[in-house]
DNA sequence: TCCTGTTCTATTGCGTACAATATAACAGAC
DNA sequence: GTCTGTTATATTGTACGCAATAGAACAGGA
């Protein structure tokens, strides 16, 4: 027999663990009418909002690694939705932008947020938006909790 | 110039996706010690609350496709932590059970759970658990209605 | 200039995650 | 018993996600 602690019900993270699969199936259909995963379509929103961005800036909003990121470029590249360049000032840096192409996926993204909120909301919306609002605050007060310890943690180690 | 939902910041989503790496982060270094992956050991959970399960049962109740609940079971089986039998009375049907190397593991996991809430948890403990059981209700029902859009949607297809 | 250490990106390897497909076993109609 | 359709699992291919490593470019000191 488990301990209470280990059971599955009782876990916050897995609660978690599976909503994230769940928004992403919700995702998935709409944004196989952009040709976009959902990591692909965060870089474009960055770039949406940003124009340009080197790596690491895009790996640093998105808190992703390098070793996701830099695949994920080679392939927006090749469907011709963004330009890398070498700065000329530090040969290192490679400079993120869009191209006119991925510009104008804007214009087809916009109606995602919408179809999503309406995955997420049931009846009385105006409930729900309150609701939401406080669950933005709680998820944001985690995620800045894990980000500490996890710090905290990492210079424990050196 | 973006569109304010299409804004990173405005995103509900964004927050799940990057809470849910960042609690990964937290549990890895715990579970490396076990030597398990965390889809891993949601099946080990499932598998000390259990006892045994179809790979059927399993996929349904983390959620997980056979695709990736296939080969985990592989190499949980490699680590000789579980075994995987075919039932004589249907030989389609594959039953996962516990070996006592598997059963033992256990222990080693039950400091799992409070190393992890200490991960999440910040300083007056007590309103921080009130406000965990109010995240709780709330994933659950975000969850909830999810998975019923999603039927829905699946539904509206056939 | 040369050496050293750092920074920035890319690559490799492993383990998910999932769509699509394949395969074997079962169940029922005939 | 054979055919047909269904069920349960496995396999393949693509794309993350991340640790570890590599490699090129820069910065500063002797």
């Amino acid at each position: 027999m488990a301990y209470s602690q280990l059971l599955l019900s009782n876990q916050l993270c897995f609660r978690f663990y599976a909503l994230e699969r769940e928004l992403m199936a919700a995702y998935r259909p709409l944004l196989d009418h952009l040709g976009l995963t959902y990591a692909q379509y965060i870089t474009m929103l960055y770039l949406w909002e940003n124009e340009t961005g080197t790596v690491g800036e895009l790996c640093s909003a998105l808190s992703l690694d390098t070793g996701t990121m830099s695949p994920l470029l080679k392939r927006l590249e090749a469907s011709s939705l963004i330009e890398r360049k070498r700065l000329p000032s530090d040969e290192r840096t490679v400079m993120v932008s869009l191209t006119a192409k991925g510009r104008e996926l804007e214009q087809k993204a916009i109606t995602i947020p919408d179809h999503i909120a309406s995955c997420l909301l049931s009846n009385n919306k105006d409930e729900q938006g309150r609701k939401f609002q406080l669950l933005r605050e709680m998820l944001d007060e985690t995620l800045e909790q894990l980000k500490e310890t996890r710090k905290e943690r990492e210079k424990g180690r050196h």
